[in-house]
DNA sequence: TGCCAGGCCGGGT
DNA sequence: ACCCGGCATGGC
């Protein structure tokens, strides 16, 4: 099998083994992107609490966070971490669609989406990962979204590099499969899922990945 | 008790 | 072009 064929195969196996994990269901767009930027090296656990307060306040709405100063919003998600500094990054995200966008995420969403990309990353407290999140899970865009997990695994099982970037990971897989977003949306979801249980930082290697070949056998 | 979590930025080499 | 310290809470 080429890497490609194996980055496949992966998915099947992950998506046998473990089945859809449905990430954001029924989240709003906004919510999405509020929860993208929250999650930024974060356990997901903390961020339901800081979600939950926006909810509760009615922050969730365009509006309401542009005229919300940052040190009123800070505390609200101080569950996340970082609060401080994801406060600005999300009042940044704010500023940006308002005045680029009139606020509306659906005109944000109509844009090219290279354009759109290159855009999002030119916002202070948005990186590769974070705007790839947004184009995929709030902009239904078939992009894949690379993170830790994802190139711990993929190096692990010899798919790329053990020296290797963001793009060149993404490249990887998006090359391996066909562009279907629903597709791209899974596989990250499902890598994030066993990675967790299986693939520790410390760890030499993936304790059972479902993928042929041993040690990464379940 | 430390280590880790769905990163990113700014300053230094 | 890389490398590193800082940012911070909560769960195991």
């Amino acid at each position: 099998m080429t890497k490609g064929e194996r980055i496949r195969a992966m998915y099947e196996a992950l998506f046998d083994r473990f089945g859809p994990q449905g990430w954001w269901p029924g989240d709003s767009g906004l919510e999405c992107i509020i929860g993208a930027i929250l999650t930024q090296n974060t356990a997901w656990s903390n961020v339901e609490k800081a979600i939950t307060n926006l909810k509760r306040e009615g922050l969730i709405s365009v509006e309401r966070l542009h005229e919300t100063p940052v040190g009123r919003l800070a505390p609200l998600i101080r569950s996340s971490g970082y609060f401080n500094q994801k406060a600005k990054k999300i009042k940044h995200f704010i500023a940006f669609l308002v005045e680029r966008y009139d606020g509306s995420l659906e005109e944000m969403f109509g844009e090219d989406t290279a354009s759109l990309r290159r855009e999002l990353l030119g916002i202070n407290g948005i990186g590769p990962e974070t705007a790839d999140s947004i184009l995929l899970y709030a902009g239904g865009k078939p992009t894949f979204v690379v993170d830790a997990y994802t190139v711990r695994i993929l190096q692990r099982h010899g798919l790329v590099p053990e020296s290797t970037t963001y793009e060149e990971v993404q490249d990887a897989v998006i090359a391996s499969l066909p562009e279907d977003p629903k597709l791209f949306n899974e596989y990250h979801a499902l890598l994030v899922r066993v990675g967790k249980e299986r693939c520790k930082k410390r760890s030499p290697v993936c304790e059972g990945c479902p993928l042929e070949g041993d040690p990464h056998n379940v």
